[in-house]
DNA sequence: TTCTGTGAAGCCCTTCACAGCT
DNA sequence: AGCTGTGAAGGGCTTCACAGAA
């Protein structure tokens, strides 16, 4: 999902796993709970739990940033906090602009946990001039000709993309050209960028047509017996007539769709 | 990131790896592009560039769901898009209900990528009585205490849930009693769910944290020469003050943090 | 010849299981 | 005794490289 890891620095590369990484977060996040209650220390194992992971898995993510538990005892929330926060990077502040103030950027700048965490929205952009002075989450939209400008003043090196697809890929070599080094991408395409440029994607139908994957098989279990009448829509009719046109000698995995494929 | 698949079907499990699951909605809408411009063929090549992936890694996709390749050709740009939409279960409809309609909801429901593509938006569901009857993307806000009798008549399998994270959890139990099996989680907080239930999660705040991690790394491979004097804020005061309370024998992975350790 | 389909190798991540510290 | 830190084993995914179909 990150693209352009490329250059090893010949630096202190401490090498923490990406799949490390993707799983700080989620550990913060539960610390910081725990550290509102006022907990004082936690054991692998419950706190595995409430970020939802098995406890292996976080002593091993753990060993990675060093030895910061105490055997026999567990972790320290406050110190925890506040190594995971240094890993991470959010003890410095980061700011970011979002280019892109439809629904989509608009919800996503009235996000609350977009701003807290070190994050700072230090501009809203959008190509429409009717947007461009109106207030979005107390921010007024500005307008994207000044994007170059508002990244360099503001020492900008993250950006997120909430455009149409369409104009995705323009916003991103802008982002990029005017010194941006990380972007986060809820446009629905795929973006080229150039070694060097982190780029992370949020993409919302992907993820429902993933669950759409596993709710057919979980259907399909069910069906052995009472075969396509279990679906709610006429899924087997569309089987039947959904097919582009026919091909020959194709071999499927099993003995699939047989009927729409006539030789 | 999906929960809970534990009972292997004793039926045709066909057992596509979860990585390439998660790859074949970009294949699809690389296709699809293809498709509305007439394209009638393409080589692994240019579909893995298209869709941002490796031929190689695409073609062993494309083998897990069987040989509907030609050698020397290609792949015939409708019939994929047919076989990847089936195998998603795109060919049937899937009527989802999203709870939760605020800024974040709203714009997703607004979002248009969602209601195309097999997906059906059978309610919008809010806490909320003074959001009720308000058309949103044309749909009218419902009370959520209709939830289960909604769930019923409209067979719903999928959930979305977009409400806060106080009241992710509780939510996310109704849907599962009233027979939800597949909940997109956007509330930033791990769900439990019984095993059975799977659990997509998509977390702004955590994609940023990602980010900032590799944008920190970056600027410390420059720092190595300018110091702490590269970062745009105070960094290194932070360093020094945002420590909590003193610890003993800590061993980081490398001499980190010397002076914020004082025994 | 061209480009797919796929064994085999390699890599990364997860999980196990226990040594070792407190 | 309790819980962390970590080698080692195991599993899954990616990449290579080439056999084989068109």
């Amino acid at each position: 999902m990150a693209t352009g890891r490329t250059h090893r620095p010949a630096t202190r590369s401490r090498g923490i796993p990406e799949a490390t990484v993707a799983r700080l977060p989620l550990y913060l996040r539960a610390l910081t709970a725990l550290s509102e209650r006022s907990v004082p220390t936690v054991s692998s194992e419950e706190l595995a739990a409430a970020a939802g992971v098995n406890s292996a898995k976080l002593r091993k993510d753990f060993s990675y940033l060093g030895s910061y538990g105490t055997r026999g005892v567990g972790y320290d929330v406050e110190y925890l906090v506040y190594q995971i926060s240094r890993e991470l990077g959010l003890t410095q502040d980061w700011p970011i602009v979002m280019v892109g103030i439809g629904n989509l950027g608009a919800a996503l700048a009235n996000y609350g946990g977009f701003a807290s965490r070190g994050f700072r929205v230090a501009a809203l952009l959008d190509a429409d001039a009717s947007m461009v002075g109106r207030p979005v989450a107390g921010i007024p939209v500005q307008h994207i000709d000044d994007l170059e400008k508002i990244i360099d003043d503001n020492g900008v090196s993250i950006g997120v993309i909430a455009t149409p697809a369409g104009a995705a890929q323009q916003v991103c070599d802008r982002l990029v050209a005017a010194g941006v080094t990380s972007i986060l991408n809820f446009a629905p395409t795929v973006l080229s960028v150039p070694d060097g440029v982190d780029v992370r994607k949020v993409d919302l139908s992907i993820e429902l047509q993933i669950l759409a994957f596993h709710e057919q098989r979980k259907a399909g279990e069910d069906a052995v017996i009472a075969d396509a009448a279990v679906l709610p829509t006429a899924a087997a009719v569309e089987r039947e007539t959904a097919a582009p046109a026919a091909r020959t000698g194709r071999k499927g995995p099993d003995g699939d769709v047989p009927a729409v494929m006539p030789a």
